[in-house]
RNA sequence: GACCCUGUCGUCUAGCCUGGUCUAGGACAAGAGCUUUUCAAGCUCUCGACACGGGUUCAAAUCCCGUCAGGGUCACCA
């Protein structure tokens, strides 16, 4: 039976490259049948905040990662201690005290040639005669890294280790542990890593890190895992856009690449837009409900949940995050329109009080207020009027929506209703 | 610096294992055009890469060696 861990340290948010390896694992286990386990390594006491956790638990179920089993290290400590123990008596290890007289454990590290079979990588080579002794124990009693987690692997019984490539040099240093403590070894995967677009580590300088923050700039985690996932991995057949569900059926580990990665925001913006344009807008008002709510836009108990359904369609297609539709669409929820004033002066500094005032008699006259018998009245009285279409419906887009930019001017009216429009379409008339 | 990993369009990648079908394919970005009711979306086209040098071979992106470049790790952090 498979199994696998993700082992994420609760001193920061869940960022990019964790949510990576997370996917990794993750899908690693679903393609096997195996079983997912989550350990939060908060040894570390001074850094590991509870609203990490919270923060971290929460973004991996966003993202669709849902686990089997759930551990905490900091209620392992016993363990950590019983197993440096054993490694004392057995003499590969031995106690050195510090000046103030506490003590800590120290694995005396032996000269030998260790090799790693890398499900990935292939295999890796270290010399241990390179590598100092390790403290098992801190002489605050805390377990290092590298013991508490092979420790927690062997007693987890965690079949595959799939990590970061940052890890390759801690992997020497662990099999070592497990031989010493007579453990069966894993098998190792390490990812290759993600880096930002300056070529450097994917950090804070060059764009937003955590996954929470993804969230926020409107992204949905459809995309994001999809974007993840063509980053060192490709389905095969010139295909982009796989779904979670897929992806288990056509993932193998040994295909996944060695090479780092750039993270390019300009394609995760095109990927989101794929996943935008055809999501369900029943699914995408539900996340844009709490949005407009905020804005003022609509009130939480009472708003038409149809009429935003439609105004939702219209964006789709022009969706590069999900909030876009907040600003664009600002004109179908407010009374008060702001102008943009390059607009204005570019399609409303000429009079067009009685081309406006025409049009307004069109649509009153309209039997049935719909798309196309708003666009029937508009082209006849453009043809009435002697005059091109695009002279009248760039002023009409500005007057009506304050922008330059937006949905079909028919398609739009039509949201907007006759009594709105009139309004609007009257302000500029003398 | 030492050790380890990695080098295909600006970016993500296919191809590499099992040399020939590669005048290297796709996607994002960029540029042009179509459409035209703007912005998107869509469609068409253009630009653009095997890091370099040596081998091996009839034949190398593919196998071998070296060089160079980039990245990672060298904590009683994880």
């Amino acid at each position: 039976m498979v199994r696998v861990r993700f082992a994420p340290s609760p001193t920061g948010n869940l960022h990019i490259g964790g949510g990576r390896t997370a996917l990794f694992n993750w899908l690693f286990s679903q393609s096997q049948k195996g079983k997912f386990v989550l350990r939060v390594e908060d040894t570390d006491k001074e850094r590991s905040k509870k609203e990490f956790v919270d923060e971290i638990l929460f973004s991996l179920k966003w993202l669709g990662f849902n686990w089997d089993e759930l551990y905490y290290q900091s209620e392992r400590f016993d363990k950590y201690r019983q197993y440096a123990d054993k490694l004392l008596k057995a003499g590969l290890a031995y106690i050195e005290k510090s000046p103030e007289g506490k003590e800590a454990t120290i694995f005396k590290v032996s000269p030998q040639k260790i090799k790693v079979n890398d499900l990935i990588r292939g295999q890796i080579e270290f010399d241990s005669s390179l590598i100092k002794d390790q403290v098992l124990i801190k002489s605050d009693g805390t377990p290092t890294y590298n013991f508490a987690c092979v420790v927690d692997d062997a007693e987890m019984n965690i079949t595959h280790i799939i990590r970061g490539d940052d890890h390759i040099s801690n992997t020497p240093k662990q099999v070592l542990f497990y031989e010493a403590l007579g453990f069966p070894l894993p098998n190792f995967a390490h990812l290759p890593l993600i880096m930002g677009m300056d070529g450097g580590r994917l950090s804070k300088r060059t764009g937003a890190t955590a996954i929470s923050d993804y969230r926020k700039m409107g992204y949905l985690p459809e995309a994001l895992v999809n974007y993840l996932l063509l980053l060192s991995w490709a389905p095969g057949g010139n295909r982009e856009i796989v779904n979670l569900q897929e992806a288990i059926g056509l993932f193998d580990i040994r295909n996944v690449n060695k090479t780092a990665a750039t993270f390019d925001l300009k394609k995760l913006d095109w990927m989101n837009n794929q996943y935008l344009k055809n999501a369900d807008p029943q699914e995408l008002l539900d996340e844009l409900a709490p949005l407009l709510v905020e804005r003022g836009y609509i009130t939480e108990k009472q708003f038409d949940r149809n009429y935003v359904l439609g105004l939702i369609r219209l964006f789709q297609p022009r969706l590069a995050h999900l909030n876009d539709f907040v600003d664009w669409a600002d004109f179908f929820f407010i009374e008060e329109i702001k102008t943009d004033p390059l607009a204005q002066e570019k399609f409303l500094s000429k009079d067009l009080s009685s081309e406006f005032k025409l049009f307004i008699t069109e649509l009153e006259s309209l039997k049935d207020f719909n798309v196309e018998n708003i666009e029937k009245s508009f082209r006849d009285l453009v043809a009435k009027l002697n005059t091109e279409a695009k002279v009248l419906i760039h002023p009409l887009r500005v007057a009506l929506t304050g922008k330059t930019i937006g949905p079909g001017l028919f398609e739009l009216i039509y949201y907007l209703g006759l009594e709105r429009t009139k309004r609007r379409l009257l302000k500029w008339t003398k």
